[in-house]
RNA sequence: GCACCCGUGGUGAAAUGGAUAUCAUUACUGACUUCGGAUCAGUCGUUCCAGGUUCGAGUCCUGGCGGGUGCACCA
């Protein structure tokens, strides 16, 4: 509808003799200020010399009765232009989203792209990172809204299997004892070893060889112990990206990427690369950015070298794709920017596609009451567990026969939201009783009205009664009002790479029908407009689920 | 020191340069013999400071103040 009436728009302005007017069509604050409004009219006013309120009443005049389901036009305040939709518009929606169902949201402005998207990445032999968690959950919400615009998405997972994080996790195991097959035997090792290294100067040395040994190769004793924490960091990892819904296409190691870039950097010294101190650098200055290494004093390729490799093997594992997306915090914004500058000065031909690093902030806790508990600190996995606890609770106070499950199910929503709720670059306190108590700006709370929908709906199949859009009251109810937006949010989240707009809509969507059940009963059979009421009640919670999916939150049936 | 990001009710957030800055929560008031009260209705309370650009600034520019992050061999 948007498009509708921008399209009218523009026709009138190039009669007018006017082209690539920068203006906006938008839902107004206030409802009396109609569905749509916009403020052409004060932007072409200067170029067209003429007052903006003159210029507005020329543009209604033409405007008049051309656009269907433009009920009425009028001007306000210092010229907007506010449109008023018609009744059977909102009805002719409600019907919409019926017929669509699970397509109810998808559009294809993204069709034809090959997008690879790179998150959650964590180190192994550590446990999941906090960020690591923020990643992923960003990354997958960023990927589905891909999809729902007909990209084709390919997830990948970087995992840090080489170097210093892994070498402090073998020396733990080592020094320690303690069995490599065992996830908890494995972060123990690796504090024990991180402590070392930061506070003994023995240890760091031991350490900082131990890990040029592994680079090599070449103690099969040392390859084997680090070959198993891989592999059980792994099976955890697994583990825990099934409880939060990601599924990885690839997933390319450190250790597999690093000689290819190595040998690039090798291969570019002089050109592209510079010799310093001993080591191999890219200065950043020449374009503004900072100075990085890309192969240390010892040879050994750094993080940047690795990084390169990295791309160079998704791009020969994808050769068709047309953009790279890579999740990560916000501290690594500026390295992102060299190594961008790295890629786009080696391959010219990069410069045609889209290279794009989106961050994400920090999430800290408002109650010291997790971050206190002696000595843990708060990893990924640990807020998790922690959350679950508190929903296992809330679960056994449910209709579900599995708690189990349903817990997960809350628990994965309660976090989800509270990470997706805010624009992913900013930080996020993370709020333990907010994010469960089921009222408000919570994902439980999207998640009961779900529920409580299809309960309703269930009452009314009992009653006899049956959806039908053919008639209906004469004034739109307000909840048609936001329904027929889902469309349009979807394309704005995903230009804006901000799950966050998805959020804000479900709330409100949740939060208006709740209203509307308040206000109206919607399965009785006294009712000439019980049928609609249902068919709006059915439009809600196709929304609701489509867009629950992507934020990756469950809908549950009954709770 | 230099660079980047940020500063919005008590708290947590929203707002392509648009109309009276929105939402949640807290506190207070009110509504259930009800299709799920895990709900609904209402009251109180906000753009760090000083200039500037603009018909119009929370948003853009300049200068402060406050916070976070990054700046050579970690990831």
């Amino acid at each position: 509808m948007e498009k509708v009436i921008r399209t009218a728009i523009n026709d009138v302005l190039a009669s007018w003799g006017f082209t690539e007017v920068n203006f906006a069509v938008e839902h107004p604050a206030e409802l009396t200020h109609g569905d749509y409004a916009t403020n052409v009219a004060m932007v072409v006013a200067k170029r067209k010399g003429e007052a903006p309120r003159q210029v507005a009443e020329q543009l209604v005049a033409a405007l008049q009765d051309q656009i269907e389901y433009v009920e009425k036009i009028e001007i306000a305040g210092p010229g907007f232009i506010n449109f008023f939709l018609s009744r059977d518009f909102f009805a002719s929606e409600v019907a919409r989203v019926k017929t669509l169902s699970d397509a109810w949201g998808r559009n294809d402005n993204e069709i034809g792209q090959l997008v690879m998207m790179e998150y959650t990445s964590p180190n192994l032999f550590k446990p999941l990172h906090i960020g690591n968690l923020v990643g992923n959950i960003i990354g997958e919400s960023i990927s589905r809204l891909f999809e729902f615009s007909g990209a084709e998405v390919k997830r990948i997972n970087y995992p840090s299997d080489i170097g210093l994080t892994v070498a402090k996790g073998v020396w733990g195991l080592k020094k320690q004892g303690g069995d490599p097959d065992d996830i908890v035997a494995l972060g123990k090792a690796y504090v024990f070893g991180n402590e070392a290294y930061e506070n003994v100067e023995e240890a760091k040395k031991d350490i900082d060889d131990l890990n040029k040994v592994l680079y090599e190769g070449s103690n099969e004793e040392l390859n084997e112990i680090r070959r198993i924490g891989i592999a059980t960091s792994l099976r955890r990892l697994a583990e825990l990206c099934g409880v939060l819904g990601t599924k990885f296409d690839l997933q390319f190691f450190e250790s597999e990427v690093s000689v290819l870039g190595k040998d690039t950097v090798l291969q570019h010294v002089g050109d592209v690369f510079k010799e310093s101190e001993g080591a191999i650098v890219y200065e950043g200055e020449k374009v503004g950015l900072h100075t990085r290494v890309f192969l240390n004093s010892k040879g050994l390729p750094t993080y940047e070298a690795k990084d390169l490799g990295n791309f160079l093997t998704k791009q020969k594992t994808y050769p068709d794709w047309t953009k790279s997306i890579i999740i990560t915090g916000n501290e690594q914004r500026e390295y992102f920017q060299v190594l961008f500058a790295v890629i786009k000065e080696l391959f010219t031909d990069v410069t045609q596609k889209d290279l794009e690093h989106i961050s994400t902030g920090f999430l800290t806790l408002t109650t010291g009451k997790m971050s206190s508990r002696k000595g843990n600190v708060l990893t990924g996995e640990s807020l998790l567990a922690e959350i679950q606890n508190e929903a296992r609770i809330k679960a056994e106070n449910t209709r579900t026969d599995d708690v189990e499950a349903m817990t997960e199910m809350v628990a994965v929503a309660a976090l989800k939201y509270q990470i997706l709720r805010q624009n992913p670059g900013s930080n996020i306190i993370f709020d333990k009783e907010k994010s469960l108590s089921f009222e408000g700006d919570s994902g439980p709370y999207l998640q009961y009205t779900y529920a409580r929908i299809n309960s309703v709906l269930e009452k009314a199949k009992q009653a006899g009664l049956e959806l039908n859009t053919n008639t209906y009251p004469d004034a739109p109810y307000e909840i048609e009002k936001i329904i027929y937006r889902f469309p349009e949010v979807i394309e704005e989240a995903l230009v804006d790479r901000a799950p966050h707009k998805v959020v804000g809509y479900l709330t409100e969507l949740a939060g208006e029908f709740n209203s509307f059940y308040a206000h109206e009963k919607i399965a009785d059979k006294e009712d000439i407009n019980a049928p609609y009421k249902i068919a709006i009640a059915e439009a809600v919670k196709t929304t609701l689920e489509n867009g629950l999916w992507i934020l990756g939150i469950k809908a549950p049936e009954r709770m």
